[in-house]
DNA sequence: ATGGTCGGCAACCGA
């Protein structure tokens, strides 16, 4: 079984580079956010052509998120309860099985600005769904883009950006609380060494080319899934095409069938 | 080299 996930900014712009993606690596699970897209805009039959069934939830110009499967979704939610409710962040449903949650955690602006508590609430209540929804001893699968860096070994330059937002200690005591519940951090178990991002930003110039980058997205697994978790790797993508995103796939390969 | 990001969507907001 192969799980992805991928921050498309603009599911309608990024379409070609998606679809190209998927024919070439087939996942069974490929979770989507920042859409951009209202549900009656969602790309459906590009996705139904190629033998995908698709989940998602949209709102005009920001967030969104989809879970695109071989296998039909059952059971889908796409309201985090809690405290801190936005639409377009977040689904739970069930694939083959097995739980599926897939996050776009808020971005946070600054730290001590409005956004930034809200974006800790929000994590908060994500923690809070974990304690009160699933176990971690049963498989679970948790995707998504957590705008949050960890450790200084998944920023380009850990002394300039610590304490600055996406690299603050307060997000990153939250993502430990994640672990500590009994996540496990798929990437970082197949490739310690770190020095591998997911994202560059737009603003700087040729970031990518100067290795400018964050690790902020993240495919997270309880104990019995992770434990069948055969490797993780990030996927720049076909960059030749037109429009590359400012974030890369991320994949995690498990000895399921 | 006197500029320097995207995308959505129609003036800026969010990242």
């Amino acid at each position: 079984m192969k799980c992805a996930t991928f921050n498309t900014n603009s599911i309608r712009a990024r379409l070609p580079i998606l679809l190209d993606w998927l024919e070439r690596e087939q996942p069974d699970i490929l979770c989507i956010q920042e859409t951009k897209v209202q549900d009656k805009d969602f790309p459906d039959p590009a996705f139904r052509d190629r033998g995908y069934s698709t989940l998602y939830r949209g709102q005009k110009s920001y967030n969104g998120v989809a879970i695109v499967s071989r296998e039909r979704a059952t059971d889908a939610e796409f309201t985090l309860t809690g405290e801190a409710e936005e639409p377009a962040r977040f689904i739970r449903c069930r694939v083959a099985g097995i739980p599926v949650i897939n996050v776009y955690v808020p971005q946070g602006f600054a730290v001590g600005s409005e956004k930034f508590v809200y974006k800790l609430r929000w994590l908060n209540t994500l923690l809070d769904h974990l304690h009160a929804a699933f176990s971690p001893d049963q498989p679970l699968l948790v995707a998504g883009d957590f705008n949050v860096a960890l450790e200084a070994k998944d920023v380009y330059d850990p002394e300039g950006l610590r304490g600055e937002v996406g690299f603050h200690p307060d997000e990153q005591a939250l993502m430990g609380r994640l672990f500590e519940w009994g996540l496990v951090d798929l990437l970082r178990k197949h490739h310690p060494e770190g020095g591998q991002f997911t994202f560059w930003d737009y603003r700087i110039p040729n970031a990518l080319k100067r290795k400018m980058g964050w690790r902020v997205d993240y495919i997270l697994a309880t104990r019995p899934l992770a434990d069948t978790s055969r490797d993780c790797w990030i996927d720049t993508g076909a960059r030749s095409l037109p429009r590359p995103s400012d974030h890369t796939f991320l994949v995690a390969e498990f000895a399921l069938p």
